[in-house]
DNA sequence: GAATCCATGTAATTGGTTACATGATTCA
DNA sequence: TGAATCATGTAACCAATTACATGGATTC
């Protein structure tokens, strides 16, 4: 049958035979950066790869079972006990192994674009009215990203110029998504135009003119 | 446990009790263009929203058991007979009532951005080397995004400026990931920029100066 | 002569979400 | 008084990928 394999056709599998999967590698990447619990862990990923409980819990088991990460257990009172995970000297290394590696292809599910497929079966001032909201959606995400990357300026001011910082990489990805942001509410304005441009057009022709 | 909602909060189920997944829309959204088989569903999907045979065809016959798509079989000699789909009147309703609900959250799925993620654990150096090789990438696809663009202005030139024909859609999602595309090199040579600088102000740091 | 295209499907597995269970503490 | 926070997990389900099965026609 030959369906397309991803990442570019190379097969970049690692040599080792431990294989995670991207799941893996980013609770890996989370608790390199600072030693969490899986709730801490959840939160902190909601912004950027939200994730479930019931998906990170078995995930966190199966790293310590590959001695990946260890885990410290710590008594509390008034509050359910936790545990405090951390990576493994062995932990660290396949993390940076990884890093490097050929990606597979990025994958984007906008139930919006969807909708957007299939605009002409509404009318053109409808799929307006759908942008203009989705602007203003935008717009919010944008303050928040701008709020987070101030914040970011002055409690971590001089570790974002350190590439071995793992702040600077914060720093650097927050700014990818707000680019991303602004360049989706410039072209949510350009559709927008278009739709103005043909509708009136349109009208023009009905009112002006006779044709058809 | 209150795990948080997605589609920002408001409950936006549809009022009747049929409720599609977004694959069942989109499938819904490919033979309303135009009636196609499931093979060449798969095909035309390949690049706005790859997906797999095994996932298409048992969704086509939940579709067309609900009563939203109809299958005319088509006999073939020397290949295998098909199956092309096209919407009834009641897939055609569906589509359009989906389309303008709120759509729920975007997801990006980015293997790229989960290393960036982890980038400090290796050399800024090794870290600028993925980024270039990136930017190889992103001009595979703009270039790819720029004939295709180019493709269709010849084929369907009047068909753009009018928002009632789903090519004028056609063509706006293709602005759409062109401008992503263009925005994400923008940001990978910002990124690469910071990393020259940090880098050799350490190094002359190191060989100027003694500190430490 | 090997790979790809056409064409439709099923089975097994992995990835991810929803729902459930528990319970003290703190905030509106 | 009701909701949210902290905290860890399991069970059931839905979504998606991988692998399997079949086979003539066409292209390299």
């Amino acid at each position: 049958m030959a369906e397309k394999k991803n990442s570019a056709g190379k097969d970049s599998k690692p040599p080792s035979g431990l294989s995670l999967n991207t799941l893996g590698y980013q609770l890996l990447g989370v608790v390199s950066r600072q030693a969490r619990s899986g709730y801490d862990i959840v939160k902190q990923l909601e912004y950027i790869r939200p994730v479930k409980t019931s998906q990170v819990y078995p995930m966190l088991a199966r790293l310590e079972n590959l001695g990946l990460v260890d885990a410290e257990d710590i008594e509390q009172t008034g509050r359910p006990n936790k545990r405090i995970y951390s990576p493994t000297a062995k932990g660290r290394q396949v993390l940076t192994d990884w890093v490097g590696t050929e990606p597979d292809l990025p994958v984007l599910r906008d139930d919006f674009l969807t909708m957007v497929y299939s605009g002409w079966v509404r009318e053109p001032q409808e799929v307006i009215d759908m942008f203009e909201r989705r602007i203003v959606y935008l717009r919010a995400m944008i303050s928040e990203m701008e709020s987070r990357l101030a914040e970011l300026a002055v409690t971590a001011r001089d570790d974002l110029k350190n590439p071995k910082s793992w702040l600077f990489y914060r720093h650097v990805l927050l700014m990818r998504r707000l680019g991303a942001l602004q360049q989706e509410i410039i072209w949510s304005r350009s559709v927008i135009g278009l739709l103005h441009d043909t509708d009136s057009a349109e009208k023009t022709t009905n009112e002006g003119e006779i044709d058809d």
